[in-house]
DNA sequence: CGTCCACAGGAATGACGGGCGG
DNA sequence: CCGCCCGTCATTCCTGTGGACG
């Protein structure tokens, strides 16, 4: 009875409690807005290069660099589906597919993904690259269109897989008799020219765009057109704004971060009862956002990559080498029963939970004693408790550790 | 000033579970 | 059914290397 009742207080307080929000939706990373703040001038360039498409002629190649939280993704959906109702109205054939390399995955996949848009079904797997290039390219060739392939972070992309296929692209107007194409790549990093064949390079960008990060004082104003959509009238405080806008601004100007801070700070206020969403709110909700993400993170893992941060926790030293790490994996491996993998492998495995933010890892020499990395926590050793040992099968592996932990603590 | 440790991390290759077209 | 190809994970083999020690 008590739970239900704990249960109905929430639902209550939900329903009748203090109403916050408007329309969350218009703080999602995805949503784009009526406007642009800020990006008037990148908005106009866009425009203006890829207008020629409204008389059938090709547009030029646009490479687009900035970093994550600039609006270069905004810009580009905003500036093509005007572009898009535009070409309707005047009649021209005009498509656009867009593609977030990193989430496609695979080079296989980008071009399945640009085949579906030009409407044909491509397995998942099963063909070789080659041949669903050549089916997008006769697919398209079947119609008359103006094609423009939005590539979003593609820099992701070509770092692990080159460029070849980039080189593909850029060629593909010369084997096109009907359509045209013409490709809008968009980079986070902005050295990506040091990774690209100069002739892909220089062909695909034609034009060139960057987007500076935002300053405080222009995330703020982003933050404010939203929160006028986003929530009830008087219920952000001015110190709320600021703070959300100082900290996205100190992390590289990243918007997508602010908006991030300022819908969760809503949440927890709304959760609160709160009447405003005030600094404290949002300082909460830096925690909360940074706690979730660790959390599935650490779920996600592979078992193995369990085992290695296992490995590193039960070490429980400032910073742990290569090889000692190996050894407790080794251990833990054969307590759990599961095949141990080679030390190579290892290295790779704590390089990925080092970009996830879950280790540091640093390459130190130790001159004579060798060349290693040191490995430390980057979070912490509660959570990884926490985690680890809501699921059964890793509870006998700190029983395990704690064993292990008395046995270092009488050699030392 | 060379040696040599304890690895780093690239390249090539293989095993695996999937699915293709014929 | 076959032969082929996919992506992913992993192994094997390898060359490279910063700097304390002698």
């Amino acid at each position: 009875m008590g739970n239900s009742s704990v249960l109905d207080d929430v639902f209550d307080s939900f329903v009748n409690g203090v109403r916050l929000f408007k329309d969350r939706e218009v703080l999602r990373h995805d949503y784009i807005p009526e406007k642009l703040p800020h990006r008037e001038d990148q908005i106009r360039l866009l425009g203006a290069t890829v207008a020629p498409v409204l008389r059938d002629a090709r547009c030029s190649n646009v490479f687009i660099y900035g970093k994550t939280g600039t609006g270069k993704t905004a810009v580009a959906k905003f500036v093509l589906s005007h572009l898009e109702a535009k070409a309707k109205e005047y009649g021209a054939n005009v498509r656009f597919c867009y593609i977030n390399c990193r989430m496609t995955g695979s080079e296989y996949r980008v071009f399945a993904s640009l085949s579906q848009s030009v409407g044909l079904s491509i397995p998942f797997t099963g063909l070789s690259v080659g041949e669903v290039f050549d089916r997008f390219r006769s697919g398209l060739d079947s119609y008359r269109i103006n094609f423009i392939i939005v590539l979003d972070e593609v820099d992701a992309l070509i770092k692990d897989r080159g460029d070849a296929f980039m080189y593909e692209l850029t060629r593909i107007n010369e084997t096109l008799s009907k359509s045209k194409v013409s490709i809008i790549g968009i980079s986070n990093d902005l050295r990506l020219k040091e990774f690209l064949d100069p002739r892909v390079f220089s062909s695909l960008s034609e034009e060139e765009l960057v987007f500076r990060p935002y300053d405080a004082g222009e995330l703020r104003n982003i933050l404010l057109e939203r929160s006028k959509l986003s929530f009830q009238e008087g219920v952000l405080s001015e110190s709320a704004l600021s703070i959300c806008s100082a900290l996205a601004a100190a992390e590289h100007g990243d918007a997508r971060r602010a908006l991030d801070l300022l819908r969760v700070a809503g949440e927890v206020a709304e959760r609160e009862n709160a009447k405003l969403i005030t600094e404290e709110h949002v300082r909460q909700a830096e925690k909360h956002i940074e706690h979730n993400r660790v959390i599935e993170a650490l779920k996600n893992l592979t078992l193995h990559s369990k085992l290695v941060l296992l490995s590193v926790y039960h070490l429980n030293k400032p910073s742990a080498t290569t090889g000692e790490i190996y050894d407790v994996y080794n251990e833990l491996c054969g307590e759990f029963g599961a095949g141990l993998l080679t030390q190579r492998r290892l290295g790779t495995l704590i390089n990925e939970l080092d970009s996830m933010g879950l280790v540091n890892a640093k390459v130190v020499s130790m001159g004579r004693y060798g060349r290693t990395k040191k490995i430390r926590l980057e979070i912490s050793r509660s959570l990884i408790r926490d985690v680890f040992e809501s699921d059964g099968r890793f509870s006998r592996l700190f029983e395990y550790s704690a064993v292990a932990c008395r046995k270092d603590k009488k050699e030392t």
